[in-house]
DNA sequence: GATGAATGAGGATTCATTCAT
DNA sequence: CATGAATGAATCCTCATTCAT
């Protein structure tokens, strides 16, 4: 008898929706773990046990895979932040929550945020993406923290609130530099949090 | 068919250090022109009528090609550094010197930094690198002017030093992506420097 | 991420004869647009608002259904073949007639004749095929008609009708190879058509 | 111990002219035996003992592979032509020296006509390649033949020449195409071409 | 010092086709 | 009758790097 065709199973049958989500979090696992490049689509999709085809049946190509991913983290990231605002009465306490969160977010997951850094930020196609929007929409929130501070008078008026917003998150992300790609040790995020809002509120304090 | 047989003569001989210098030169080129994953090795060979293998014969990898391209612009900002602050006679000055100078070099090539932030950093073989520690030393020297304004008591002692030299460095950097990688419209060096000195010293103001 | 959810209502039922006259409608259009391997078994689909897996319920594949398209363009020529021979009433009449309709035919529908010439011809399964068949019968046409012109004296009867046959038809065909494929000028149907029965029926001998 | 990386021999060097016609044979014979599609380069590339790379420093396409093995074809067949009009004194001799070539030379390489017609004729990439400019050389041997016989008043000169010649060459191949593609029997060649000959001279009018 | 022939690994992507619902 | 989720095969091509000459 000549070699029958191996006919494998077909993965059980889900839903749009549903498949999106374990495609999606396949691939996070498989990119955290090992890197943008290092990661194949055929081994994202072993993970959940179906054919490389049917990731591209979602999903256009790999680098969109990997966009939905850090989509979807960003997504969290403002709705946090949107959260923490809520409780904060005085713009130095919505800028300390956004630090604080900002910090949080790096020190909870590290190789995500080297992806974001490495894969995604200086890329011909993040500008003007989805994420772009996103990212833009998130430090948005600290951006309006600012703007309103200058209104109600408690912030020095005459620094460019893009500057501002820059230099806490560069700031942030520099600062971070060496948690996330050295042997740096973990980020002490209440400390650093306050000491750059500190900074930050010193350096716009009105005379 | 490819290009035809193309019998060439042998490239003129050169002194060591004198091929070496064509072949960075040709490699600037390259890599600023067309990123460093666009260039070829062949492509800088072409250009200084070599072949690949002669490139080889001077540098271990063409990674290695970009790392000494770019060791040579930090070089010269290094220099640029010292000599800046030769001339400034207070920290501020120190400070605003530096902070311009950065906000100049970001201005002046674009491709440059841009196979910085996008190739080098954040890869693996950066940490511990030669370009590591001169970048280390290059941004130690505003580490030194902070550190001098506080022991001289024109600075609170209060911050990490560490955290102040991030955020400078990390706020120019985020300020300027999107004239990097965006269609963000020209650098304003002179005022973005005065902006960011003065929220900085006010920041660390003494009381 | 690919297209979004899109929740489409089932198609239309619709009784056999009617769904494979859309489907055939389609598939012609798209390959005529696009060729045989650009054209899409999911394109062809939507462009009549139904599913992939639909198509398949009546045709086998997608190379059965070009066949398909093909054979009804046959279909037709045939029967145009018919009819011209019912009005010639003599053998080179008929063959002007059908070398007339030869050349009107690839004038009318370039897109479909490229079809037929790319894709069908020299393939492994023409041989033998439906679509063969009918060709064989539409050339047959002609083949019958120099027949009788032998058998009534009005052509000679020393040279083998399907060498005929075939220099009437590759010479239609290769002439019409630039109109076709290249950038080539219309075809004269009438002065070929003209041409070609003479050359046929007297030779390029001079009297 | 971990996996040496299996340090397969070096091919032999070879100067770059020995080595493209190394790739060419192998080529020729790859395609001619299994077709253009189911021929990989890597198949190619094992005939001669060397790595797919080396076949893409030569060539820079599979097809572009397929193109130069079908041009050194027609460069033989061009010669041929040539060759054989020398030794033909009048232009009916000339004629049935270039019927009986082509006729010879699509029943002495089968395979490689198959290739010619199946996957080069008729693609988008041919019209104004090199080899469709042989091709019209190669046919221009016959033109030149037609056209020196009705300036020599050895036959009439009020049918196109393009048209004879595509009616020659049209019907031998369309002649030959249940040789070529079908179950067909071999070529008669030099009575074909008696009869391709004397229907184009004499037609097929009864004296 | 320079050449240039040869290596070799590596994976994303497409779509016709099937079949459970 | 229609859907649409899932399959799975199959290979071209690039280019950094090596090394014999």
């Amino acid at each position: 008898m000549s070699d029958g065709p191996v006919q494998r199973q077909h993965a059980a049958r889900m839903p749009r929706a549903e498949r999106v989500e374990t495609i999606l979090e396949a691939a996070r696992a498989a990119f955290t773990e090992k890197g943008f490049d290092a990661t194949t689509v055929a081994g994202i999709a072993t993970r959940i046990d179906v054919v490389e085809g049917t990731i591209y049946k979602y999903f256009d190509s790999k680098r969109d895979l990997l966009l939905a991913v850090l989509a979807r983290w960003y997504e969290a990231l403002l709705a946090s932040g949107r959260t923490a605002l809520r409780e904060a009465d005085t713009p130095r306490a919505g800028l300390l929550a956004l630090v604080r969160l900002h910090l949080q977010a790096i020190h909870d997951d590290p190789p995500l945020c080297r992806l974001m850094f490495r894969e995604v930020r200086g890329e011909r196609d993040y500008e003007g993406s989805v994420l772009h929007r996103q990212n833009q929409r998130y430090t948005g929130l600290l951006a309006d923290v600012l703007r309103d501070g200058m209104t109600q008078g408690h912030f020095r008026a005459d620094l460019p609130v893009a500057l501002l917003r820059d230099t806490v998150y560069g700031g942030i992300e520099h600062h971070s530099w060496s948690f996330l790609f050295g042997r740096g040790r973990a980020l002490q995020v209440g400390l650093l949090a306050e000491q750059i809002t500190d900074l930050v509120c010193r350096g716009i304090e009105p005379r």
